[in-house]
DNA sequence: TTCAATAATTGATAAATGTCAATCAACAGT
DNA sequence: ACTGTTGATTGACATTTATCAATTATTGAA
């Protein structure tokens, strides 16, 4: 376990608090591995041996039924994928795999559930790690089920806005994932993209710009119980 | 705090295994409320003063935004709502409204926090029930994301047969709050029940029939990481 | 660079879903 | 039984979204 990386393990919140000792114990299991672009790094239905910790690189989240394909999430360092699996000791309900070159940290599972019963600031924390994730998934629902698919790429876009700090900014994924993120096709995408160009959202590439963000704000209607993915 | 109650609410698996006297505090803190039908119980952006007990009746989780609503869970006996918001200290992301007349449990959040950092074994049952509700919800955008609201209905008549136990059941909501669950209006929903009546699904009012569960399940194609709620 | 593979876009069309209005059914209260 | 209210259904139609096929970028490897 390389020293650099241990540091910001430890910063993570989710392990932050916890003793020392305990820590120890997780890391003298754990061990870091290199994973290239596009591979599977868990299944849907396998079991949850090890939590996984993302280091360097993204992984995305995604699930399949009947053929079709859909992506639920993409983490990014530093963080963890899937702790509630872990947690329950119950099969993955998403599948990983690696969108680009990446390092992971694989902590056994029954080393993680047997400090979580024995240190409370780290019990205390996968709990807070738990209720953030819940959340997330209710707002994802959220708009998902309350917004046209046009609505949730408008709010998408403010989302980045926000992130980057700027109307001006690249995407982070592939149109084609972000097109399945948002629940909708590729060439819906397109479309919906045309669709923000009256609401002064210029696309050229991968690339965004936001003329007025109030008069995007205006059609697209962003609410903190949506898309403050903060709380 | 009515004994026959309170021996209900210990056998929740939430609080089944705390200590007796974390119990009992929790228990003096709290108090039982009866609420007519239709009653707002929380509203979506509310601080989160008490964790709700549902002790009889049911309760209506639902969101909404931009004029529009949806409903996103019911509530039965006995079980707890909403644990995050409660937990994390955050804005409720959920409104919440009796069904029918509904008895309900109120615990201050506070000493809910308080006895959750001192009682391991509350700690730990609170996190199992978090890691499920987290589980819950992803199944639920995995079956709004992969599948067609007829596929949606086909799966949920499914589930409801296993819930009964019988290929013959009573709904147990009104169609317009399984249209809006189901995330589809109400003229949807009336005419997706016809278009099952091919695989042998057959409606009088709210009550379902399932002629041959086979024929159905070939269609639905029901799948445990999706529509097990158990697990 | 060149070429093959993949992603993105576009047009034409089909399917799914929503909206609006009218009607019918169920039910509660008088 | 009457009546008003609400939910459910149906038909006509509009909108949204998906599908299929073709074309145009873009990217990465030889």
């Amino acid at each position: 376990m390389p020293e650099s990386y241990e540091e910001d393990i430890r910063a993570l919140e989710l392990f932050a608090e916890m003793e020392e000792a305990n820590f120890d114990a997780l890391m003298r299991g754990a061990y870091v591995q290199n994973f290239p672009p596009r591979i599977d790094l868990i299944h849907e239905e396998d079991r949850p041996d090890f939590l996984h910790v993302v280091l360097t690189g993204s992984v995305d989240l995604y699930s399949s039924w009947n053929g079709r394909e859909s992506s639920m999430a993409t983490v990014r360092p530093i963080s963890t994928f899937i702790l509630a699996a872990t947690i329950n000791d119950l099969p993955y309900l998403m599948s990983a795999r690696t969108l680009e070159r990446s390092r992971i940290m694989l902590v056994p599972s029954t080393d993680v559930r047997q400090i979580f019963s024995k240190d409370p600031a780290f019990a205390r924390a996968i709990v807070t790690e738990l209720a953030q994730c819940y959340r997330s998934v209710v707002k994802n629902t959220k708009d998902l089920k309350l917004r046209t698919s046009l609505e949730r790429l408008a709010n998408y876009i403010l989302r980045q806005q926000t992130l980057s700090g700027s109307t001006e900014f690249d995407l982070t994924m592939e149109k084609r994932r972000l097109a399945s993120f948002l629940g909708m096709t590729p060439e819906n995408l397109s479309r919906a993209f045309k669709g923000l160009e009256p609401y002064g959202v210029k696309v050229s590439s991968n690339h965004i710009s936001i003329v007025d963000p109030d008069d995007l704000a205006r059609f697209a209607k962003p609410n903190p119980l949506i898309d403050d993915h903060t709380t």
